[in-house]
DNA sequence: GTGGTCTAGACCACG
DNA sequence: GTGGTCTAGACCACT
């Protein structure tokens, strides 16, 4: 269910914080439904559970999930939705540069929204 | 000209690399122009002259300038051919987990298009 | 009647002790009053008996509760005399973080002591 | 200056965001300061770089710091002040057992105010 | 030099 | 059993 790929460049717990969101997303995790426990997250991804915790806390931080001492982790009832300027702000940021370099390599706009909406299609069709 | 965020996470010498590359797709930069030497490029974006270095290097290597000994570095004569469908898929990597945020928000495709619209209307505008 | 908040970072039996001690000063609980069994507070606040368990044994030796074998437990006959001093200095200690954080958001001392009345306040009313 | 106290329950790196928050209080601590590097800090306290490291990650989810890649951290420009009233709600549900206590034990509002004006003028006056 | 990430293993408090 | 904290030491990327 959260597959990782231990030689990307990404740390391993911030790609297990984009696999869990990933699955609330799509449903696969609803509100309420519990996590594994950092051990056995940790026991099945062969990672050490101090990277598991990690991801937790964060998520744990960013209101995702809640963990509730000696019972486990849980997904939060509500997504926690303030900030949605901000947030396409700062993605816009970072994505400014990577099509720049799609541009500068002579790839038109069309191409480029015709990337975009096969991104979403995949993403949307990992659900299936 | 090369304005850095020294904040961002994206290391300074990668947003070097990615700034002359934006200047040469707006021709601001034509082959044969000269770049400003690793020390006073240093001196201008108050960084090491090892980081400018670093950029420069990459920077031929990707066959995107050429480095004389004892003169300067300079703009190559022609804009390096890399596989186009390759780099898409790279781009295409890297925003993928971008996007999977935005949607993770609950926001749409259609949101998401109008972004990507903005972004290139923003950079086009820059070229005029 | 004895209301927890399980995602508190203050340990579930830490809170019941309060509880039970908020109770006796209040006086809906005398001298002599019998206290639910363990197995019956357990279900009724949903948590395990060895974590009741855990409350009344250090009731207990706060002397605060008597417990009777194969009776249960009950509200001891007297207010234990701790040294009221030293209990200022302990919660001084206690609540001394939580001020300076109000402080290092920029909240005065006015509003601060607005805000411990408005407590007292509350907790008297309760009482009535 | 980051004087800790290895035996208290409270966690060192949770001891050290304190201190850090106290001394920007009280100015010693001004936006553009350095703060010592992670691997220094933790020689001068005789903790592990990884247990400053915690602090310092949490100050600057907390917009108190800013780190910079290969450089060290930095007292950030402002005091974010966005949730003041969430906090006071906050800290009054921390504070209030512990009041409720003094209260059981027959101590009045006025000794607790008292107290408060006592806590307040200590933490003013470590600046002098 | 700096911070960022990860591992392996330990101890503790809570349930 | 659970999560929380801490240590010691390693490797990496960036400046």
């Amino acid at each position: 269910m959260f597959q990782l790929d231990i030689y990307s460049s990404v740390p391993i717990y911030e790609q297990l914080i984009r696999k869990i969101k990933e699955n609330i997303m799509k449903e696969y995790l609803k509100p309420g439904d519990g996590l594994p426990s950092v051990r056995k997250m940790a026991r099945e991804l062969h990672v050490t559970p101090n990277t598991v915790q990690k991801a937790y806390r964060i998520l744990e931080q960013e209101k995702v999930i809640v963990t509730v001492r000696g019972k486990g982790a849980y997904i939060a009832s509500k997504k926690p939705e303030i900030p949605v300027e901000d947030k396409i702000s700062d993605v816009k940021r970072q994505i400014r540069p990577l099509l720049m370099e799609l541009l500068y390599m002579g790839i038109g706009v069309e191409k480029i929204h015709e990337m975009i909406t096969e991104l979403c299609e995949e993403m949307k069709e990992e659900e299936a």
